[in-house]
DNA sequence: CAGACTTGTGAAAAACCTGTAAACAACGGT
DNA sequence: ACCGTTGTTTACAGGTTTTTCACAAGTCTG
């Protein structure tokens, strides 16, 4: 009655990251991955953790072996540098203590070697499959917010036909708030998931880019506020015609979404009802 | 100028429950997990579903060879009614052909007995920290007490709709209050799981804080008296109407909540003038 | 009831946050 | 190599929030 069935999604293929040296075991792997239609990058050395950014993995096997000395500090940057990776340590003769300090540091598993490759791709999956849940819902359908179009085939916006001219990261950016309305998403947490690794301490791009986004949309939709502040917090979606009032066109009634004002919004600006 | 900052989310202690029959594991392994903090249940057989879902667990560590011929079925219905809790499978002499399977079923981990307790704990927490990250990083369950309602995704909080305009310190520790309502948290408990780090000897940060809310409570919701004082202990959240005639309502009788008083509670009255 | 502590309060000082603008670096195409 | 565009970093001004303090008020002990 019971019967496997794999996930067919064609979206997320997962992106895989292998360092070791043990070639035999890796060319096995290999296979296996290829199979599963994979993408996979194999490395004998370490690789510094921004190249890892740059490949935006879904795991990383490693064999902290290869790595010598560097080993748990490469392994605790690597973690902590990238949150959502699914790291997977294999390796040779290992502790009880060196496991438990690899996995408070934040490694999803720890496989010992020899190790069957079919199990070791069945706890990349396990260590992976979290992630995707719940993401591919709004991937590229539009979403309509105020008098906004976005269009993630075009990684675009609109208002009335009329292109904001958003970049790449203004884009993901206003599409990521877009798509959580109403929640106060944190600043880290808005840089992790449109930057994809985590926010430097002092790191003010999230800010630079609201104020940016912010301008496009006043020049295209200049009586709706989109993008509120949190102060403390971080930011908030949630289209609002604003009060100030344009000279021609009358306010737009327009339900305001059902918003029990949340903490000091700075930017406030409040129809007179 | 790096610092470290423990996460201050209201600490959502780790739910665990543990069906197992080796009384020598569990002996250990519950005592490890009551120094960490956890909640955690124990079952010699399994446990429905539905009453998993009832506990609202964080993770599930289970020996599939107590549950005779189920385990497999089991494991799948588990696995995908309750797709966000962590199951960790930890069990004698397994085949390859078993663990893979049960980590393509939806588990998450698997261990072979006899493990260390400290590495099994180990385990477990790297697998719910996998899932809350995958999660909306926050509970963003709304939280009701007395006229309150609480939102963990606005970081605010509000009366009948109107927000009380806390800063994200007062949310945070009115948050952590109405999470252990009627419970006294000391002091230093209370700074230690808001700010994140100990409190300084002599700091009246807490009390500064507690007066703050107490006022932006008061103003909105002048009825109820929702933070209680326990001279020489801490404080105690508890929303109970308040005697107060406020002018127009008719005092509500209102059953104070069953509390075993341990301390002192102050009343507070305040003089009308 | 006095003395020793604890807690409530209000206000000032210190620390922190955000908006803004402009310099700087990285990239892509010609 | 040059130039325009995009993304990142830095600096500062103006607000807000948090911390700190001194003192008043309240509670317990003996």
């Amino acid at each position: 009655m019971h019967r496997i069935h794999f996930e067919l999604a064609p979206d997320p293929t997962t992106r895989l990251a292998v360092i070791d040296t043990d070639s035999g075991f890796v060319t096995v792997l290999s296979k296996r991955a290829e199979a599963a239609g994979w993408l996979l990058r194999t490395s004998g050395g370490a690789v510094p953790p921004d190249q890892l950014v740059a490949m935006k993995l879904n795991a990383l096997l490693v064999d902290p072996a290869v790595l010598g000395d560097e080993a748990w500090r490469y392994l605790d940057r690597v973690c902590s540098l990238l949150p959502d990776l699914g790291v997977v340590v294999c390796t040779g003769r290992s502790t009880v203590a060196q496991r438990v300090r690899g996995l408070r540091l934040g490694v999803d598993d720890w496989i010992t070697k020899p190790s069957h490759p079919e199990e070791a791709i069945a706890r990349i999956e396990a260590v992976t499959r979290r992630h995707r849940r719940g993401r591919h819902e709004s991937e590229s359908s539009p979403v309509l917010a105020g008098e906004l179009e976005i269009r993630p085939d075009r990684f675009q916006a609109f208002v009335s036909g009329e292109s904001l001219d958003l970049t790449r990261r203004e884009f993901e950016l206003l599409h990521l708030l877009a798509g959580t309305q109403g929640q106060v998403l944190e600043r880290e947490t808005i840089y992790q998931r449109v930057w994809g690794y985590a926010m430097a301490h002092g790191d003010r791009s999230v800010d630079v880019f609201i104020r940016k986004l912010r301008q496009k949309l006043e020049k295209r939709s200049p009586e709706w506020e989109y993008i509120h502040t949190h102060f403390g917090v971080g930011y908030r979606f949630d289209p609002e015609p604003s009060g100030d009032a344009v000279p021609n066109t009358p306010p737009v009634p327009a339900q305001a979404s059902p918003n029990g004002q949340s903490s000091q919004v700075v930017h406030k600006s409040f129809t007179a009802a």
